[in-house]
DNA sequence: AAAAATCCTTATCTTTTGTTAACGTTTTGA
DNA sequence: TCAAAACGTTAACAAAAGATAAGGATTTTT
């Protein structure tokens, strides 16, 4: 993984993005983008390790990247992320505790980055604090609501349903991630999979 | 449901068990409490309802509740707060879009509660919003990381693991909470947690 | 370009879970 | 206090998912 300082073009994508949850000021935006680094993942290189402490959050530019576990040594996707979105190990970042989990580029990815300690600088800056705060805020509020749907759907769902959901509501996901990975992420077998997806063939809803 | 000025014992309480997160200044909890009321259940009065959009957030001094869908005509219990603990159908309170679930009191409750308007008007004010954005972010992501621990369950672990894990660390949900919900939450039927109960009387690991 | 690894499907068999229904027990509410 | 409702267990059967293995197609690596 290489760092750089990030060129103009892609940080003006990172603003744009960023206005989902906060629009900052010139000012403010001079001060925070002193804080972000560019860097790299080539497929299969790893962006954090089970044990490790998360040292960044990071915004996908382009490509993916998935998120999974190691149990009885057979690797269990749980998640992925696409451009546009933010990557980090959440909880070892937040509480810098190790993580449990792994993320991996999917396709290779080029990444911004902002490592805690800048983060706690800018939370900590007088021109910044409030506005990152606020980033902070809205940012895990988004998520939240992202795991609560998610949370639902391992409850209410079959994984047959939650397949068909994907279908019709994530066809992305469906495109660009290989089938055992949505197995995983559905939280059934790759052959499972393949079983429910030949009966949808036969009885399209 | 009633709503009354909470008195200072209770208002006590509250400001101690958001230490968790931030603590207030005199002046700032002067001005916080008095966006601060109380209310109370009774068992099975609804705090939420499917349609609605949440106007509080509430603080549970006493007792429970349980977060339930309904689907197919049926319950579904989909997770329970308990005394310490937020509650709220944040994604409807935090979106304001009607919710897609039920709260109800498990056991009779006695909550503190604040508005969806006196949360924004605490966060618009000049002597509050810095404290009350850090409050948000703060709280956001304290559950933001018990989502993702549940989440990774639903993937990594089978039923029967999810429950002896209820069992070694989340004692307290077995006793105050009936089996048939607590199937539910774990993503079975109760005639599965039956079973896998008896199964576990006579191999307890 | 050849060899190796990965991926999806399919088949078989086993295990688990879902469904429905019945039965006593406990709790609730009139 | 008494009837009704709710609760946990068990049984029997059906449906679904897990485990394992094999085969062919595709991709990756060397």
């Amino acid at each position: 993984m290489i760092k750089l300082p990030p060129d103009p073009a892609t940080l003006l994508v990172f603003r744009k993005a960023l206005e989902k949850f906060v629009t900052f000021s010139e000012e403010e935006w001079r001060l925070f983008v002193q804080h972000v680094s560019t860097s790299s993942l080539k497929k299969k290189e790893h962006f954090a390790r089970e044990g490790e402490i998360a040292s960044y959050i990071g915004f996908i530019l382009t490509g993916s990247v998935r998120y999974y576990h190691i149990k009885d040594g057979e690797e269990i996707t749980g998640y992925f992320s696409f451009d546009g979105e933010l990557v980090s190990s959440y909880k070892s970042f937040l509480t810098r505790q190790p993580g449990t989990g792994y993320i991996q580029a999917l396709e290779p990815a080029t990444l911004l980055l902002i490592s805690y300690h800048d983060l706690q600088n800018m939370l900590n800056h007088p021109l910044l604090a409030y506005k990152m705060e606020r980033f902070g805020r809205l940012t895990a509020e988004y998520y939240l609501c992202c795991y609560e749907e998610r949370i639902s759907s391992f409850i209410t769902q079959t994984p047959e349903e939650r397949y068909q959901d994907l279908v019709s509501k994530e066809r992305e996901i469906l495109q660009r991630v290989p089938q055992h990975y949505i197995a995983n992420f559905l939280g059934i077998t790759p052959v499972s999979l393949s079983r429910i997806r030949k009966r949808l063939l036969f009885q399209p809803s």
